[in-house]
RNA sequence: GGGCGAAUAGCUCAGUUGGUCAGAGCGCCUGUCUUACACACAGGAUGUCGGGGGUUCGAGUCCCUCUUCGCCCACCA
């Protein structure tokens, strides 16, 4: 960047023109570039932070999801970077086998061909350089949000270190025992031609129909059994038809047979006790090939199990199964066989009846075909294994995952795991590392290998390789690891920042991605691969849809930056996002969402140009090199409003890791009560911008103003101060905002020369004192107390308060009596007692000044026409009405004052007449509503006087 | 079918263990270009905290129930 003129700042701020630029200044200065050898395990001292990017579909372009997903990210490795982290964000992306493939098979659709016209190696090749072409646009986009990842470190599914860290995984478990070839009924999608895990076989609730079909004894054909099913398509593949063992309606059919309908063949009815006799007609048609549970049924009892139904969802005699599918329904898609058939049933009376049947129904999760569930070979991983140290690990609080009803989601998951079907009959991944001789006899058939094989190790002969690729899932659980260099044990990187600390992300994939990358690193690396889980919610629009390219109610993250600026859009974001709650955002209103962001930014330039215009480029002296006794009462109140500020938000970010740093990292975990302690990102936004909006910029700096335009030391501490406070509040922001942040963090005097807000020290309170109770006055955060000193930074809070008060009371009777802004009004004040005198009378210049009133002080309120307003303490405020006053208006407002307060001064009494509060209530909490009723009497007495003196009985 | 979450001002949402918790932002109303800011400033109004029952001296806050919405999981044909 250039070197900015710091007092000159343009009147509009244009974030869309600025920030490039700024991002550009932290890439130059290579900011967000992590040194292993900064942390300890290689010799340096200062503790890793790591989070790996969930990693988009390489052709992904951003959208609200992502920006949400990764403006958590940046917020918290900013937040870990400033607090002295050696902070390291990976970023990457996925090849996404099934997303990407079908992308690139519709444009070769587009041309009129298929991928089988093109052939396995052109495709994948064409693949490839449509991810050359168009692939890592998202990465540029994250950018554009302000995405503080270690660029160096970039990583992507498919480059050959990723891909060898796939090879050994896959190697390692088969050497384990958990990786092994299965044959079996698993989810098929016929349109992306490949099966799918049951995570990928997603449940739609649908109306369906189940169709009663009558399966004549074939000995006996006065008698039949009726059997129902949703896929009446699926007869064709019929081998049985079970019944329970202790089903007395079919007991002497069994070991008998039936004649299926349309194919006309004979078929055993069986006893298992799979069937259920009270569903439907307690006969269950047997479908090996094509259902899961009949497969069960067909391997318990020996059956054959014919194929009926074509990869792509044709009927046909497919495998063992001759006879069985009549010409007319060969080449038939399913569904329309499923009304051929019903129609041929209806025709030969045996479609007994037809209901309307409310089921779930499997689609794929990427073109949402209906899943046909099909007879194939497989390789599969052993997951019960695998899941109990992953289960582990978070009843032990290892890994910690929020918000915190997930943690029962997980353990019933993890509890009821099945095996994961990881072979994709895809072209688009990483290819199965296992090949096969054509003349070794099983199994040495089978040879699964790290490196690429030629010839079979026994025999010599040649090999083929498995066609399959696996699953993308299966090197998205690496992430962790194999982006730190796994398998490489010795890695810098994987030794510096292994296990990493949060993984953020959206609870859609957390069987998908989380609770698979958990067991990876237990698998691989023997420990938990991140100690904090913290799954955020979805971005929906005003109906609670998700957003969507389909449903076209998307809000496009650029179109935000581009309007309102990155700043903007993750303001709204991270304000808006309660621990796991949804985001709702109006598509149709962009203005409505991002226009708090923007104003923010703005209020933050404003008063950057005030500051800058006003302070001057001179250095400042450091507030803590400042006399205590040269700071004004407003100093202290602002500085003290700073340490609360900068406490609430510690609090609300709360703990970054389990461990402190003498603990052994190897065995810590998260102590119960802090398994839901911080990521209260919201909570962190509004605290900062009311200190920024409610504190600074509304009373401090207005309270400076005339400090600041007289020469001498006052003015030297105000400009100390001043500049203290809005530099702590540019820290404190810029996780959340950091273009804007960094723009004017650079500009404040006394900057060095190359300097920037992004690797700068967290703000730390400067007096740790931030609340009072009672004597004492709590630090936090370590909950210490000490005794209140005078001069002490809560007390000058309390003060400066009463001053803030009488402004306020001032402000209230101009605008009750429409007293026109441009005129001066003059203004009693009655101090209560001596202290607030002092206060009163040493704060008048800034009274005056804010509620543009001549102030003078008073031992009692004047006689004649004015309006009074009661303090806190029991101070007054009169500002006498001569000329504008509105008796009637003014008595009538003190009787509404009165009557309120009688209201509630009753309330309250009653309250302590109350035995059972005053004896079981907390002490304290008694004593607080004994001292508001004496206080409220005697505020009450005051009033009362008031109203007669003014208003008569 | 099982489990979970949400319901608070017109809108989007905060409200930690029951006791100043009835709040914020936007919007709305009334003024104002007050020497950083009209993307602002000052003042103001607005809620039987989804319905009903219960526990308690006291309930947005705990329990039961109902209604509505959403999510996750699920091999009943």
């Amino acid at each position: 960047m250039t070197t900015p003129d710091p007092l000159e700042l343009p009147t509009q701020y244009e974030p869309a023109a600025t920030e490039p630029a700024i991002y550009q200044g932290w890439l130059d200065a290579a900011a967000f570039t992590a040194r292993p050898d900064r942390t300890p395990a290689l010799g340096g001292d200062r503790p890793p932070f790591t989070i790996v990017i969930p990693p988009p579909n390489v052709t992904a372009i951003l959208h609200t999801g992502h920006g949400l997903n990764n403006t958590v990210q940046d917020v918290i490795v900013r937040w870990r970077r400033m607090a002295g982290d050696e902070a390291l964000w990976v970023p990457g992306t996925d090849h996404a086998g099934i997303a990407t493939q079908n992308v690139v098979e519709k444009i070769v659709a587009a041309e009129g061909r298929t991928r089988f016209d093109i052939g396995r190696e052109a495709f994948v090749a064409r693949v490839h350089a449509f991810v050359e072409e168009t692939g890592g646009v998202i990465l540029d986009q994250l950018r554009a949000i302000g995405s503080s990842c270690d660029w160096t470190r970039t990583a992507y599914t498919l480059t050959p270190e990723l891909s060898r860290a796939v090879r050994e995984a896959f190697v390692l478990l088969y050497e384990r025992g958990l990786v092994y070839r299965g044959h079996r009924v698993i989810h098929w999608c016929p349109r992306c031609l490949t099966s799918l895990s049951d995570e990928e076989a997603e449940h739609h609730d649908e109306t369906g129909k189940l169709y009663h079909i009558a399966y004549p004894v074939s000995d006996d054909p006065s008698r039949a059994i009726t059997v129902a099913t949703t896929r009446p398509e699926t007869m064709l593949g019929d081998v049985a038809v079970a019944v329970h063992p202790e089903d007395e309606r079919y007991r002497d059919l069994v070991g008998r047979t039936v004649r299926l309908p349309i194919a006309e063949i004979d078929i055993p009815v069986i006893a298992d006790a799979y069937t259920d006799p009270a569903f439907g007609t307690g006969a269950v048609k047997i479908t090996p090939a094509h259902d899961p549970n009949d497969f069960e049924v067909g391997l318990r009892h020996a059956l054959a199990m014919p194929v009926v139904i074509t990869p792509t969802g044709e009927m046909a005699e497919v495998a063992d199964a001759a006879g069985r599918v009549p010409a007319a329904l060969r080449g038939l898609d399913r569904f329309e066989a499923r009304r051929r058939i019903e129609a041929m049933l209806r025709e030969q009376g045996r479609l007994v009846k037809v209901e309307t049947h409310a089921h779930a129904v499997r689609h794929c999760y990427r073109c949402d075909t209906v899943v046909e569930p099909r007879l194939s070979d497989q390789w599969f991983v052993r997951m019960a294994p695998l899941a109990a140290p992953a289960l582990e690990a978070v009843r032990s609080g290892r890994v910690r995952i929020m918000p915190e009803r997930w943690v029962a989601v997980y353990h019933n998951w993890m509890e009821n795991i099945r095996d994961w079907n990881i072979s994709r009959q895809l072209w688009w991944g990483h290819r199965i590392p296992v090949w096969y001789c054509a003349a070794c006899p099983p199994p040495d058939d089978v040879i699964v290998s790290r490196d690429d094989v030629a010839a079979c190790p026994r025999c010599g002969g040649a090999v083929r390789q498995d066609e399959d690729v696996l699953d993308t899932w299966f090197s998205s659980w690496l992430w962790p690891i194999s982006t730190l260099g796994w398998p490489d044990r010795e890695a810098r990187d994987l030794k510096a920042f292994y296990p990493t600390d949060h993984l953020v992300t959206a609870p859609e994939i957390l069987f998908f991605w989380v609770a698979r990358m958990i067991m990876a690193g237990y698998a691989f690396m023997d420990d938990a691969p991140f100690h904090t889980v913290y799954l955020h919610g979805t971005v929906r629009d005003t109906q609670h849809r998700k957003m969507s390219k389909s449903l076209g109610n998307g809000i496009d993250p650029l179109d935000v930056v581009r309007l309102y600026g990155a700043d903007a859009l993750r303001w709204t974001l991270v304000s808006g996002l309660g621990m796991g709650a949804d985001l709702i955002l109006d598509p149709d209103d962009l203005e409505k969402s991002f226009a708090p962001g923007r104003n923010f930014a703005t209020k933050l330039w404003n008063i950057a140009r005030f500051l800058l215009g006003n302070v001057g480029d001179a250095p400042v002296t450091p507030v803590d090199a400042l006399r205590p006794e040269s700071l004004t009462r407003a100093d202290r109140w602002i500085l003290a409003r700073l340490d609360a500020a900068i406490g609430e938000v510690d609090v609300a970010l709360g703990p970054a890791r389990p461990w402190a740093d003498a603990v052994d990292r190897s065995t810590a975990t998260w102590p119960e009560s802090q398994r839901a302690a911080g990521l209260r990102l919201n909570e962190y936004a509004e605290v900062a911008r009311r200190f920024v909006w409610d504190e600074l910029a509304a009373w401090y700096l207005e309270s400076v103003k005339a400090r600041l335009a007289q020469p001498g030391e006052d003015r030297e501490v105000a400009r100390a101060v001043l500049v203290h406070a809005f530099d702590a509040a540019l820290r404190l922001l810029h996780p959340i905002v950091p273009f804007i942040t960094e723009g004017l963090w650079q500009r404040l005097p006394g900057r060095l020369e190359g300097e920037q807000l992004v690797t700068a020290a967290w703000p730390r309170p400067l007096s740790p004192v931030v609340e009072r109770q009672g004597e004492h006055v709590v630090l936090k955060p370590a909950g210490m107390t000490m005794n209140v000193s005078v001069g002490d930074p809560v007390v000058s809070v309390a003060e400066f308060d009463l001053a803030r008060e009488a402004v306020e009371a001032i402000r209230r009777v101009r605008a009750d009596y429409a007293i026109p802004p441009g005129r001066e009004v003059a203004a009693l004040l009655v101090p209560a007692n001596a202290a607030a005198r002092r206060v009163l009378d040493e704060e008048r210049p800034v009274i005056g000044r804010l509620a543009r009133a001549s102030l003078a002080l008073a031992d009692r309120p004047p006689t004649d026409a004015a309006a009074h307003v009661l303090l806190a303490d029991g101070s007054e405020v009169a500002v006498p009405l001569a000329g504008v006053i509105d008796l009637d208006k003014e008595c009538a407002r003190l009787r509404g004052e009165l009557s309120q307060l009688d209201r509630q001064l009753a309330a309250l009494t009653q309250r302590l007449g109350n035995e059972g509060f005053t004896s079981r209530a907390p002490a304290a909490v008694v004593e607080a509503e004994r001292r508001k009723h004496d206080e409220w009497t005697a505020r009450r007495g005051q009033l009362a006087g008031k109203v007669e003196a003014l208003c008569g009985a």
